[in-house]
DNA sequence: GCGATACATTGGCGGTTGTCGATGTACAAT
DNA sequence: ATTGTACATCGACAACCGCCAATGTATCGC
C-alpha cells in the first residue's frame, strides 16, 4: 500500500533530455515505466487499445493467464493511470488512457 | 546471462495502439522499459543527455549512488541501447543513443 | 432465497532487482 | 616497477515482482 497511487501525479518535466530531472518526479516516472516493463501489460495494452473497449474476461484467453494473474495486471496499470475502468454490471471494462500515455511519450522527446 | 542482449533488437513494429503486439517483441519491449522503470537511471539518463557526454566518475556524486551502482546502471542502460559508451584512457565516456530513445517514444504513438 | 458469473484479494512460491563492500582489471604518471 | 586512478565484477542481502490456487465480494437470473 501507499505506493499504488504515487505514479498517477501529473509529470511536471516535459522531456527527460532537455531539463534536469528531480529525484521526486524520477520516482513518479520510474512506477509509470514499470508498468509498461512487463511483456503481458503491453499485449494487454495493445489489445485494449485495439479494440477500444474489453472486459477483463475477454483478456484471460488471448493472454493465456489466469483470472487473478489478470486483475494483477490491469490493476497495475490502472495504478500508473495508462488504462480506465468503469464497473457495467458484472464486467469491467478497460479503455486506454491516451493523455496519460502522451505525457510519458513526451518525457521521451 | 544470454539475456543482456535480447533488448537490443530493432522493434519491428512502430505502435503498440495501433497494431497487435506479438509475444516476441512484448518481451523485447518490456526490457526496454525496465531499463527505464528505476529512478536512479533516469536520472542518470536525464544527466547524460543535458552534457552530451559524461565520464562514470562524474556520475557518482550527483546521483549520490557508490561506484559500483553507478557501473551497474550504465550497464543496465547500455545493454537497453539506450546509452553508448565509449573507452578513452582511464575514463569511459557515455552518450545517449537518440534514435533508440526515439524507436521507445514511437511505441507510444 | 439459491446458484452462477465476473472480478478482487490473500497467501505463498520462486525468480529478479537495487544496493554496497570487497576484490579484480586496465591504464597512466612517476 | 610501484603507486594511484577509473571502472568492472563478485558475493550477499533485503526488497520487490509475476504467477497461481484458494477464497472473498458483488451482481445477475432463476
Amino acid at each position: 500500500m501507499a505506493k499504488t497511487k504515487v505514479a498517477v501525479s501529473k509529470e511536471c518535466c516535459s522531456s527527460l533530455l532537455s531539463a534536469p530531472l528531480a529525484e521526486t518526479d524520477a520516482i513518479g516516472l520510474a512506477h509509470a515505466f514499470a508498468a509498461l516493463a512487463d511483456p503481458v501489460r503491453l499485449r494487454l495494452l495493445s489489445l485494449v487499445a485495439q479494440a477500444g473497449e474489453v472486459c477483463s474476461c475477454d483478456l484471460e484467453r488471448p493472454l493465456g493467464k489466469s483470472q487473478p494473474t489478470i486483475s494483477h495486471h490491469t490493476k497495475a496499470l490502472a495504478d500508473a493511470g495508462l488504462i480506465i475502468g468503469e464497473k457495467r454490471g458484472r464486467w469491467m471494462w478497460w479503455t486506454i488512457a491516451p493523455d496519460r500515455i502522451a505525457s510519458l511519450r513526451a518525457v521521451l522527446a
